[in-house]
DNA sequence: TGTTAGCACTCATCAGAGGTGAGTGCTAAT
DNA sequence: ATTAGCACTCACCTCTGATGAGTGCTAACA
């Protein structure tokens, strides 16, 4: 139905969302006949426009003001319209320059990520941390805190460092935590946690288990510390970036938008979403979404090394972005991100 | 000079800064004179007003609106007329029960308080992870990443886990990097990083070191690895909460904030004045200190654990905070983060 | 038949005017 | 010393009319 839409309907659209991208204001017949040279009148650009409207693509706020491109626009212009040039050799080296990963933790590199992807689309950047789950086991050490309750650091191949606290038999002594975390390492390494959690169970289904005490222990207590989820990390940059932007400019509005930031779950959320698709997706948070981000775009991509950690990384910014600027952007940061991750395993 | 203030005054500012805290809103001489029984007329109240704002405690915003309480006025309403009143037993077990840190990393315990500090206050709660310097050396990990890196993984006393990412001889072994924590974690164990430093500068003179590969090697590796500073951690919560404050509701004014918060160097900056001080802080952000806080009051106090680790917590809101609650909550939590802090440790 | 000029109409936005009320400062009476 | 009385100030609200951007419809045109 939309896809029946002739040559100079599509323009004619294909105009009003730039033009809206660029202005954040209602485009008048005017504006579209007279920038844009389709040898037009005003008069003929409104026919087009009423029937766009009838279609759901545009809407007007009020009779005497312009045109908007709705959700539905949104999507159809991205969908067909919408031309993502690559980014030249030269776009990619500035891109590779901006980015300084050298001697940085796992959790720097994570954020300045989310530094730049905001710094240079001038919105808000999100990185979500390769998942536990899909993490490729490295390394664990058990550290004994007070009254039984141990301390578990766990390091991913990518040298992401997690750690958590966990009951444990408050008789064991530092020595049979390091006998139990050799066996482990040794054991463990080089699969990923999910890959873990079967190993760890069909053990535990092996009799002979319980006559070696060390093996014993050692299953009880990583079964203890690689059984649970551990809570997402997400990184979120230049919310204020967001505030600036004219849909956002309401008191109301504002708190709205930084109280869905700051509780990260919806946005966790959503970039789950894309968690295992290929490539740039893109989100519009039209009425039919979640309200708490009506009005809002969200540009994702997955970035993995090649033992299959992936994780997120995306920028947010109102529905009105500027899709050709930020999608090869997020793209080429993504690829980027991945040949970093895969940088950091040793090569043996 | 302030002092000089007789006591009907005294009890009018207080009066008017009670207004003003509760309301948002310039104080006029009625209200005064009608709610607080001091049986004085609008007229008379007017004309000690007159006085206050004549020595800088009060101002008005223009000559048909109230007076509010300057910053001047807050400081001396601090200083010399609030009653801190302790919390009774029923609010102290109140405060511990919303507290839940069983089995909780260190950094989920710094999130949670700030969270609950927020809650409890309704302004913005702030947590700074006791310094890497006053930390107390617990046990170091090395990690062999690709190209001569090394992820070291330092665990404080605390049970607070750091790790960073640092150059080394790429011809170290796994077995070498074990012989070196193991010499490490033997020889520093229970020091702060200041005490650390002051031993590695005094062993390095040491001529004999040469002739000791391991050690040799261990003290260039530590060396390295606690030799820099760590970046302060700052748990921020509740931030939307400030954007709800009267004083903060223009879109500038929230862009601002926001922004601030965003960076955290300045808060950061702020919460390290107060960081000798014992017991609790005021600051008061008037003209004179930073711009970006103005209209902003900052209530602290450290916590630390026996061994000297030191932290510092707190809650920022608008100058027109209440502070009698603010301040006993600030108070009560950081005796508890600071008990908390010491059951981490394990008696031995 | 598609295009366009013309025109009446709508409606957000802005500036100015007038009214309202909370609050003040001053003065004179108590 | 206190206070009643009063003129005055000024933010705030509402109403008003003017303005202009933009629309939909109709009739003329190629």
């Amino acid at each position: 139905m939309a896809d029946a839409l002739n040559e100079r309907s599509q323009n004619i659209l294909e105009a009003i969302v730039e033009d809206y991208i660029s202005s954040a204001e209602p485009v008048g017949s005017r504006a579209i006949s007279k920038k844009h040279n389709f040898n037009l009148s005003p008069a003929s650009v409104r026919n087009v426009m009423a029937d766009l409207e009838e279609m759901g693509l545009l809407s007007s706020p009020h009779t005497s003001a312009g045109r908007i491109p709705t959700g539905k626009g949104f999507q159809y212009y991205i969908d067909t319209l919408l031309e993502v040039r690559d980014l030249n050799r030269n776009e990619k080296q500035n891109l590779r320059n901006s980015y300084r990963f050298q001697n940085m933790r796992m959790e720097d590199i994570m954020q300045e990520v989310g530094r730049v992807l905001s710094g240079l689309s001038q919105y808000t950047g999100l990185v979500m941390a390769p998942k536990f789950i899909s993490t490729v086991f490295r390394q664990i050490e058990f550290i004994r805190l007070s009254q039984g309750r141990l301390l578990v650091i766990y390091v991913s191949e990518t040298g992401l460092v997690q750690n958590k606290v966990i009951e444990a038999d408050p008789s064991l002594t530092a020595h049979d935590l390091e006998k139990i975390s050799n066996y482990l390492n040794s054991e463990l390494n080089g699969l990923t946690i999910h890959e873990v959690r079967a190993k760890l169970k069909q053990e535990l289904q092996d009799d002979r288990v319980l006559y070696d005490q060390v093996k014993k222990q050692a299953l009880s207590l990583s079964c203890a510390a690689l059984q649970e989820e551990i809570e997402d990390q997400l990184y979120v940059s230049g919310a204020s970036l967001m505030l600036g932007q004219p849909e956002f400019s309401t008191p109301e509005q504002m708190m709205k938008m930084i109280q869905t930031f700051e509780s990260k779950k919806l946005l966790i959320e959503l970039l789950d979403q894309g968690h295992s698709a290929q490539g740039v997706q893109i989100f519009i948070g039209s009425e039919s979404s979640h309200v708490d981000l009506e009005g809002c775009s969200l540009i994702t991509s997955n970035f993995s090394n090649q033992k299959g950690a992936i994780g997120t990384l995306g920028v947010i910014g109102p529905v009105r972005m500027n899709y050709s600027q930020v999608v090869p952007l997020v793209d080429f940061t993504a690829q980027l991100v991945s040949r970093v991750l895969d940088r950091e395993i040793e090569k043996e």
